[in-house]
DNA sequence: GTTAGCACTCTCAACCTTAGACTGCTAACC
DNA sequence: GGTTAGCAGTCTAAGGTTGAGAGTGCTAAC
């Protein structure tokens, strides 16, 4: 525990290296304090601190940087920080303006997201936890090829080019496509017979198509995430030699590192932090993580995520990725035709 | 104009100097060059190559460094460098394994040329010279809300939500967009017309939808373009210091970017290489472009582009952006059900 | 518990110094 | 004339030195 003045001390600490990134001395941290005690006393009390393990110095007679540890102090201290409500509106506004679809607002959250925060943001797209069928149109583009829409629930659609031995034309794919739709309409994958007597060689061909589709879905989730504000990072001092960047540029290649910054289990509801060595992976033991899940629990759910150095301005990153995890789950619900999302509906608006 | 040893030792140095990016010394040259002339002939052959521009120095007695001029010298001198037949084959191999989609194949491009060239690969979607209506599907989603399937010529699909004031069912969506896709079949969007007496109030706002994506297609012409390989730019000496790479991510993340790396009018066919200072747009005077079109000519038409340093391993990305942009081509030909791609068709297979 | 004061530590930049890598030049050679 | 050996000269890169400045730790007094 830690009294009320070296907690104060702490936070002065944490506030001016994320602004300043440079080790904090104990005369500023007498400036920010408000004169009410020597420099000499800070130094007794940053004695405890280093003792302690909340701070560290780069040499033995250098000013302070935090630990991952005066981090975490610092960010269990940030009481319930909120987006300002003009910002809020203007956000709202926005998202508003753009096309009524998932992929403009993942995108656009991703910019802001980044911007908000002055760091990387990672928007990874709604996984349905099990696709269910829609809809299903076939349009024929050749004599022997068509191409098979898929509608899922929730909006989205999928598509795949289909070749056939014999020529089909369009109206007998528009009974195909009316037969199977009658069939299929609601199910999920599993719920979908691998094989049906009742269908005809080419009937059965389209429906392997669509269950292949949906098993893709079923299992990978998702397509590519969003990724903005990669130069942000660039520009923070602690990455001017490219080496450090390498694991961030390697995170936004290689889709399959994704959920290496993701906690394993994202518990429930709320923003989580993951600072520095506290994440599971290797490779981000550099970078602090802050993340949040958002769409329709148990139906749809979607990661975003602030991706930085632990030098991170926490306060904003946490408030901006409540605020647009709580709006975005606002606008799938509605896209998903639910009226109202669940928790914190009352923190906002 | 340089007599052939001259030319012979350019070569060498702009050889190694790619090959190890450290300035190249009159000795390194001799015995590439196979012990024929002494090095001191080399230096003076290399003074008479300063003079001409081909080359600088670092500082007055250190090793050659190719300059723009000599890089061009370089490429110009190249002979129709192809990929090797078994690299070919296995590419090939991996394009028609993956699901028939565009945007499968592109995606595969980006990683096959960043990792053929070792340094940035960008894709660029197919841009349709005038997207023509094919189908378009009404799918109900809630009772005043429809998802809008448009599928244009090419098999490329675009969807957008509808609402409207009145509840509407499926059967009535149905009518409507047999009553569309009648109407507008193979059409562009200036063929249809803005406002229609035949058309229903609601009739009218889906075709008011219709066209409106149509022309956001035919403005934009694309979604984002695909990249890859930006860590093996990362991995080169040059970019040891991370402002450097700072020009290429803004071009990963802004967008608007892209046209500055594409030379004003790219002639016709065939690789085009931009080195260093040729390029037009400041941001990018520090790295060379090398760039194909891929596509249907005065049809749908994609950019092909590699992004590295001047010390860029040319023959390589030439050999690779020539054939992936000859085979991208092949299998769009495919897609629009056009048999025969044009131009170099003999050159491969 | 707090503070003034001072000795001490460490960094950073500037400045040498030296070894080593290459070249430029000159004079001899083919 | 082109080519070459040899050597002086130029530059870098690394290591060592120095001095100023920043900041602390400690001690003794309050």
């Amino acid at each position: 525990m830690l009294s009320p003045r070296t907690e104060t001390i702490l936070k002065s600490i944490v506030g001016q290296y994320i602004a300043r990134a440079i080790p904090v001395p104990s005369q500023s941290i007498m400036h920010d304090y408000g004169l009410a005690v020597s420099s000499a006393t800070i130094r007794n009390e940053m004695a405890r601190l280093e003792q302690g393990g909340y701070i560290t110095r780069p040499h033995p007679s250098a000013g302070s940087i935090p630990s991952d540890m005066g981090y975490r102090y610092y960010v269990e201290s940030l009481e319930d920080i909120k987006l300002p409500p003009a910002q809020q509106r203007m956000i709202s506004h926005l998202f508003h303006q753009v096309e009524s679809r998932l992929d403009e607002w993942l995108s656009l959250t991703a910019t802001l997201l980044a911007h908000l925060a002055h760091n990387m943001a990672v928007v990874a797209t709604l996984k349905t936890s099990r696709c269910r069928y829609k809809h299903m149109e076939l349009v024929s583009l050749q004599e022997t090829t068509a191409l098979l829409v898929l509608v899922l629930q929730g909006a989205k659609v999928r598509q795949q080019l289909v070749t056939f031995e014999q020529e089909v034309t369009q109206s007998e794919l528009a009974v195909i496509s009316m037969k199977l739709n009658t069939a299929y309409s609601g199910l999920a994958a599993e719920q979908i017979p691998d094989r049906e007597e009742a269908l005809s060689p080419i009937e059965q061909q389209f429906s392997d198509c669509v269950l292949s589709v949906m098993r893709d879905e079923d299992e990978e989730g998702s397509t590519e995430p969003y990724f903005d504000g990669l130069h942000f990072v660039l520009e923070q001092p602690e990455f001017a030699d490219s080496k450090h960047v390498q694991a961030l540029v390697e995170l936004t290649e290689r889709r399959s590192l994704l959920k290496s910054i993701l906690p394993r289990i994202l518990p429930g509801q709320g923003v989580k932090v993951v600072i520095g060595g506290e994440n599971e992976s290797e490779i981000i033991r550099e970078y602090s993580v802050v993340v949040s899940r958002y769409g329709l629990p148990d139906e749809a759910i979607g990661t975003l995520a602030i991706v930085g150095p632990t030098r991170m301005p926490y306060a904003r990153a946490i408030a901006a990725i409540d605020y647009l995890s709580w709006l975005l789950s606002q606008m799938v619900a509605r896209l998903y035709g639910r009226e109202e999302a669940t928790r914190h509906s009352a923190e906002y608006q």
